[in-house]
Order: C-alpha cells, then structure tokens, then sequence
DNA sequence: GTAAAACCTCAAGCTAACTAGAGGTCAAGA
DNA sequence: TCTTGACCTCTAGTTAGCTTGAGGTTTTAC
C-alpha cells in the first residue's frame, strides 16, 4: 500500500519482486548482469530507488520480445547517465526491436513458404533442395543450442 | 568417391559426418538420443545404412524449422517400422510443422503489433500495458531459458 | 610391420536465464 | 527479548544441443 509515508522511501528486494512480478533470485541475477542497481543499508541489504520498477518492467517487455539479457543490458547501458528508462528512451528503444521483430518474422515467413514449396517433393538434397541450402540466416536467437543457424 | 564397389558398402561415421555436414560427435549425440540408428563391426565401429543420411537430413531441416530433436525423435519413431522417412512421410511431417510454424508467425505478428501500438507510450504499467499483461503463451520455443513465456 | 588417421567411451564444459539449497545474518512485531 | 520472516552469499542444478578432451583401440596406407 502506498501511504504518504513510504510513498518516498526505498523498495526492498521482496517489495520490488511483489510489485514487479519477477522472482527475488531473478532480481539478485539482474543485478549481477549489470542490469539493475541496488544501494546497500547498514545491514547489507538491498535497498531500491522506485525507477528500478519500470527498468524491471521494460525488461520483462524486452524479453517477451525475445531479446537476449545481455542485449537488453546492453541497450540500458547506452542509455545517457545509465538512468531510468523514460517514456522518450522507451520509445527509441521499442522502435529498434520492432525492426528486429520484422526481420525475424520474415525470416520465419521465407522459411515456412519454402517449406511449403518442397511438401511433397521429399528429396531433401544436400545440393538441390532449397531447405537445406538457403545460404540465409534465420535470426531467431538460440542460446549453446544452435537452431536455424547455417551448417 | 561413390563406385559400383562401395555403393552397397554401409558408411563410416567420418563418411556420414562428411557427406552430411554434421559434426562426428553431433552424430554420436543423435545416437545417444536414439534420432540414429548404427550396427557395429567387429572392432565396434560405427557401420551406417545410406537411408540414414536420409534420416539425418530430415533432422537438419526440421532443426531450421525451429523443431526440437526431442520432437523430431517422436516424430521419427511415429513412422511405422521405425524405417528411413520417405517422401509421404515427409509430406505428411512437412505439413504439420508447416502448421507450427504458421502459429509461431501469427504469435509473433501480433506481439510486434501489440509493440506498434505501444510504441511512444512509455507506461509499460503492470495493470493496464497490453505488452505486459497479454494473456498469450508466445510459442517460440527456447532451451533452459524460458523467454516469451508467461510471467 | 609400423605409423598415422580414424575410431571408441566417458566425463566435463559451454550458453542462457534462472531456481534451489545450505548456512548464516538482520529486522520487525508481540 | 525473542521469534519469525526476510534477507545475505555462494555453490550447484536445470534444459538443449552440442563440443572438447583424456585415454585407449582399430583400421588403413605405405
């Protein structure tokens, strides 16, 4: 409950967890990525600023859009300052992984029509079907696991 | 080199691997999944019929489709007799992870929508962002990591 | 016959994004 | 004051799809 009272004080780790929808362990390893920042008490517990909540939000979003962790660091670092996302950086940032989603629903479209095309054919030729040869490269991310890459 | 000698002759795992583009030891892994089948020699070498670089191929392209080998491996069992896949056998496969592939682009069109629609918002709100609170499994699959999935 | 190349098994490592658990400290309510 | 719950760090485990390496055997070419 937000009262005049705390309405300014810092968030703990279980309060950011239960507003945010993410697990405390998930909070400790954003943090160890360099995703968010915590100020310490005196007690060495983790005390949060109330912008730590839309930075956690922005990555949830940024990860349903299948965007990698580290790329999702990556862009918040280049963020001036490393502040807190605004509506403005929000909006570059939503911008660019949109193109990205483009280029991968492409990607899987192409795919699927040719996949199409060859029903039925069956060859599966190392030199002729268009399947195994598409020189493309699908950009669906993958972590260790290498889907859709070209062999 | 294929001769009136060795055409009959089973293949080697290097032979496999080179003809194939996978790696010896994917080929090993394959196996211990049971996507592969071998016969030993009396050295307990690998020995391979041709129909599996048939088999192997088949694994190839449904990796690019964004199959797991775990279903490829149900996939490859379904058939009768547990044989090489022929070309209705594939045409009946191909169908099918057409379909799929068909539901991961509609899932992720309607995400990059949702992003459009969003873009320049900037609220991302837990309670009221579409981005956030869309009730929709994304079914990009993904190993480990659990991206796109519902929070 | 011998040496090199290819093969064998088994265990461990890699990535991503976390979770689970052990063992201990801190904070808040009764 | 005491007890409970929340917090701390660190290590290890999870999944997928492999690769790398160690240590040893087999096949092949000269």
């Amino acid at each position: 409950m937000i009262t005049p009272e705390n309405l300014h004080k810092e968030l703990t780790v279980g309060q950011v967890a239960a507003r945010s929808g993410v697990a405390v362990t998930a909070l400790h390893f954003y943090e160890s990525k360099g995703l968010i920042k915590s100020n310490r008490n005196q007690g060495n517990q983790r005390r949060y600023p109330r912008e730590v909540l839309r930075r956690v939000a922005l990555i949830k979003v940024a990860q349903r859009l299948g965007i990698p962790l580290a790329e999702i660091g990556e862009a918040l670092k280049s963020l001036p300052d490393n502040r807190a996302p605004t509506a403005a950086d929000w909006k570059m940032l939503s911008a660019q992984w949109s193109r990205e989603l483009d280029e991968r629903i492409n990607q899987l479209t192409l795919l699927r029509d040719r996949l199409n095309g060859c029903i039925g054919c069956g060859c599966l030729s190392m030199e002729a079907c268009p399947l195994r040869n598409a020189g493309d490269v699908l950009g669906e991310r993958g972590p260790g696991a290498h889907w859709l890459e070209p062999t």
